[in-house]
DNA sequence: GAGTTTGAAACT
DNA sequence: CAGTTTCAAACTC
């Protein structure tokens, strides 16, 4: 006998009343949520999506499920007159022989980590039926994940299941009860704001979410999972009543988590090539050393550098930035940098720009920057010599300056070595993964109280006048000039907005551009370089990690380009 | 895997 | 509506 059948005209009230809650379904466009996952047996309409889903994995591929327009014809339940239980219980039988989509799962979730409620994940993957273990609530109460996302159980380890074909009596008089308790209960739990960010790389959209109720959560911080909102990936709101809550955007506490499990997706998955290529074959930890906890000490408020370039939030906003949602990442564990209730700040349009060969390739220029510098520079005290006639230490610096020219190819490779150890480095402590090297600490010593002096505005225009002042600078002076100019570079790094140009377009491949070869630099090649700089383009994100990477790159390019030319001078007691 | 913690749901 | 109990997932060991 078909369900329909007993029920059509003996509609009890309760259940013309359950079929309220389906008059709602229909959320406005610009509200519309990812499908949540694809229950194998739909039972309620649309509140879970779940009909829509399976009606839209049949859809074209490309096409965005959860914008799908369904026929009119497919959603009786919008118009009048009600549809009676029978109606949508005929349309929608209980076991959809529906072919189901399925994409491919990213994370692998352990059996804990699925959804445990009513709350609609950003992820898109679609995921297995829900496999509950209830024993005392028959799975006919919210308590029950199956019932309260209307799909039959279904290979669950459920005790006394009544949530079945065979129960459906009393399956819809649970419905209805539920129900009456309250019309919205299931209704997905997370109403999306009407912005929607999207994935660059996957078109993947991350729905800015608000719990409808908010959450009552005391003990966990709301950073645990019996949380609904950080089980939503959303940020607690105003809607939420929870007590010592941080789960709010630029809580540290969140941010390590998303570290730790960004870090975690990465070595999982092996998608973090090019940082591993940077990093070199150490992997990632997840704790914080008190060493880094000390590097991250070095740009809180205390420092310099924060009063006059970068703000503690400032510097966690790049590291977030810097961890913002790649496209493993987003399917496994999205934390919005665009959830933000506080200020709906937007997530950096360069997150996706910046790679670590970017950075590398960006210590390099600086590398082969202050070589030019260090060579004019030499060149320059010799032409002051010849006119000056002065003695056999000026001499010597210009053999200095023509012995680092000639040896410039030779010594290239472990310049470079020492580069790409400091860029290693500086990616390894924005992610908090291994200590410094000997050489890396080397090049950061002392640097906190030299480097952010003087006049640090210095517009692009100014660069090849601070350069040709270094020329007639001491060693001192022409560190203070490129680092203040650098220092200027880098603050564009953190605050600047936007890109037009992908970095990439502008640092090339190191073997095929130009710039990058090892052949004398030329004065074309030098101003090629200042421009480079001064394009606002060339500008990157992520901000700390550049400029720990260029910093430390910069400096050893300045003892090792510059220094060696007053060696002799060192030596000789003539400073 | 067992026991504990947690917070939503259910109940009073 | 507030307080309490029940429940099952999340978490810990």
């Amino acid at each position: 006998m078909e369900p329909s059948e007993t029920t059509s005209d003996s509609a009890p009230r309760k259940l013309v009343r359950q079929l309220d809650f389906t008059l709602v379904y229909e959320d406005p466009p610009h509200l519309k949520l990812p499908p949540p996952s694809p229950p194998q047996h739909s039972l309620l309409p649309p509140p879970s999506h779940s009909l829509l889903q399976l009606q839209l994995n049949l859809q074209s591929p490309g096409q965005r499920p959860w914008l799908y327009s369904e026929p009119q014809e497919q959603q009786p339940w919008l118009h009048s007159p009600r549809p009676k239980l029978v109606s949508w219980v005929s349309r929608f039988p209980p076991v959809q022989k529906v072919p189901v989509k399925v994409l491919p799962v990213v994370k692998s979730d352990s059996p804990r980590s699925k959804p445990r409620f009513n709350v609609e994940s950003k992820d898109t993957t679609p995921k297995k039926q829900k496999q509950c273990n209830c024993k005392n609530s028959r799975c006919l109460k919210l308590y029950c994940e199956c019932f309260a996302a209307g799909i039959y159980c279904d290979g669950c380890n459920c005790v006394n299941c009544h949530n079945n074909v065979d129960n459906e009596a009393a399956r819809q008089e649970a419905v209805g009860i539920t129900l009456e308790r309250n019309p919205n209960a299931f209704r997905p739990k997370i109403a999306s704001s009407p912005q929607e960010q999207r994935n660059s790389k996957e078109s993947e959209a991350l729905v800015i979410g608000k719990h409808n109720k908010g959450c009552h959560c005391k003990k966990s911080g709301c950073l645990k999972k019996y949380c609904e909102c950080f089980q939503a990936n959303i940020l607690c709101s105003e809607n939420c009543k929870c007590m010592d809550c941080k789960n709010f955007e630029g809580s540290t506490e969140r941010r390590a988590i998303f570290h730790r499990e960004y870090n975690q997706v990465h070595i999982k998955q092996g998608t973090s090539a090019a940082v591993t290529e940077v990093v070199g074959s150490s992997g990632y930890r997840n704790h914080i050393t008190p060493k880094r906890r000390k590097i991250q000490e070095m740009f809180s408020g205390r420092s310099t550098v924060d009063q006059t370039v970068n703000t503690n939030a400032q510097y966690l906003q790049a590291i977030d930035r810097m961890a913002s949602p790649s496209s493993s990442l987003s399917d496994s564990f999205v934390f919005d940098q665009v959830n933000s209730r506080i200020s709906g700040s937007s997530r950096s349009v360069l997150a996706d720009v910046l790679q670590p060969q970017n950075v590398k390739n960006l210590c390099s220029l600086l590398v082969i920057l202050s070589r030019v510098a260090a060579k004019t520079n030499a060149e320059t005290r010799e032409k002051i010599d010849r006119k000056t006639e002065a003695g056999n230490f000026k001499a010597s610096v210009a053999s200095s300056a023509k012995s680092l020219q000639e040896t410039k190819d030779v010594r290239q490779p472990v310049c470079d070595d020492h580069v790409n150890k400091a860029v290693a480095d500086a990616v390894d402590i924005a992610n908090y993964n291994r200590p410094l090297s000997p050489e890396t600490l080397a090049l950061m010593c002392d640097e906190q109280d030299n480097m952010f002096f003087g006049n640090t505005s210095a517009d692009g225009a100014s660069h090849q006048n601070m350069i040709q002042k270094s020329l007639n600078s001491d060693y001192g002076e022409q560190e203070r000039l490129i680092m203040t100019k650098l220092l200027d570079v880098l603050r564009e790094l953190v605050t600047l907005g936007s890109i037009k140009v992908p970095l990439t377009d502008k640092l090339a491949n190191p073997v095929t551009d130009p710039l990058y070869t090892n052949s004398p630099p030329t004065r074309e090649r030098e101003e090629k370089l200042v421009e480079l700089l001064e394009d606002e383009n060339f500008y990157l994100n992520r901000g700390m990690l550049a400029w720990f990477a260029a910093f430390a790159a910069t400096r050893y390019a300045l003892v090792v380009s510059i220094k060696p030319l007053f060696e002799d001078k060192i030596t000789s007691n003539e400073i």
